[in-house]
DNA sequence: GAGATTTTGTAGTGAGCGATAAAAATATAT
DNA sequence: ATATATTTTTATCGCTCACTACAAAATCTC
């Protein structure tokens, strides 16, 4: 067996790193939205010409796929540590939604949630996409809170999920870190009246 | 003077009636969003020609100025019906709230709200018409908490606004009327609970 | 080096967008 | 009847969109 088991493939080697486009793609879409976001814009940001994208990505919807994939390994706010069996359920569902306003107002240029921000999209692909990800963490809460409070949890996901769309939507509107994290907590008050009656 | 004071205008009359025609915009906006109508559609579903479209109102922006006038006349929630002096701040609150849910959820081909979603669209210039009228909306929630709750009034006026864009969202997402309704009434705890302590 | 393989840059495609020029059509004013 | 005013129809315009055909360039295998 040779020295090099990484044989490089054959062929005219790609002069940009898709890892990287797919990073520089997610943070045009998040500022932007799919729909503001055009594929040219994306190959003049990556500095590479349209066949060099398509021939990697297939489709501006092949390239949000592969942001949405990122974005729910790197950027996604991590629900099963938040989640948690070791506290009550009204402090977990509160640390997210403080958690989710934090994160909203995070970075002025990247406000409110991609995936969130992604499921209202024009394109209906785009749309089906990020919905995927977006009924998948409503189920995730809805099945955290059933774990103790069955007889609340449709109620309180639609609550929970509401009030995060809710502040993403404000966190594009413009309101600042602050004024996020004030709602957020209001929000929560209801979350403990619930569980707490 | 003469007989017909009413002296109509010379030249060719025109074929379609310009008030209609805004109603009829109005529902296809208030179904696809503002992005997600053409001027061919708006003209197609009135059955003129582009021209004539042009010469009744200019652009599209100018077309949509004249739906948003007629939503705040017809379609808008009445504040000044449910801001009534002669109940609790926050029976008022949860009953704007519940009529928003009811309403946003009323009709399945035209969901949410058509100024809050219109502050959402890709285009400047219809994000600045809608947000005028948002604005306005907020203004006159917190005016109206403020004469009774002054230290609460801007946290509660973000929280029924968020809460209103959240179901506003969530209706377009698929929510049924009862899940608008039971999350409505949910965020009405924390408004009693603010306003209680 | 020869041939195979992959990516590159150039230069488009067709479709849809908002908006318009020009002239025919239809009304009133005199 | 003639002139004037307004809207109509027809046929575009220029632009942006997502996407691609094609051949030159760059790397590998042999």
């Amino acid at each position: 067996m040779s020295d090099k088991n990484i044989s490089r493939r054959r062929g005219r080697p790609r002069s940009f790193d898709p890892g990287e486009a797919v990073a520089t793609a997610q943070g045009l879409f998040h500022s932007r939205g799919y729909d503001g976001v055009s594929v040219a814009d994306v190959t003049s940001a990556i500095g590479i010409n349209a066949p060099s994208f398509y021939a990697a990505f297939g489709s501006k919807a092949g390239l949000y796929d592969q942001v949405l994939q990122r974005w729910a390994c790197t950027g996604a706010i991590p629900l099963q540590d938040i989640l948690r069996t070791d506290r009550l359920v009204e402090a977990s569902l509160v640390d997210l939604l403080t958690e989710a306003a934090r994160q909203y107002a995070a970075d002025p240029d990247a406000t409110g949630c991609l995936v969130l921000e992604g499921t209202r999209s024009n394109d209906a692909d785009a749309r089906q996409a990020a919905s995927a990800y977006s009924v998948a963490a409503q189920e995730a809460i809805r099945e955290y809170i059933a774990q103790r409070h069955p007889e609340s949890a449709d109620l309180l996901a639609d609550y929970v999920c509401t009030t995060m769309v809710g502040l993403s939507a404000q966190a594009r509107n413009g309101l600042d870190r602050n004024r996020l994290l004030e709602v957020a907590e209001t929000a929560g008050l209801a979350i403990s009246r619930v569980l707490t009656d």
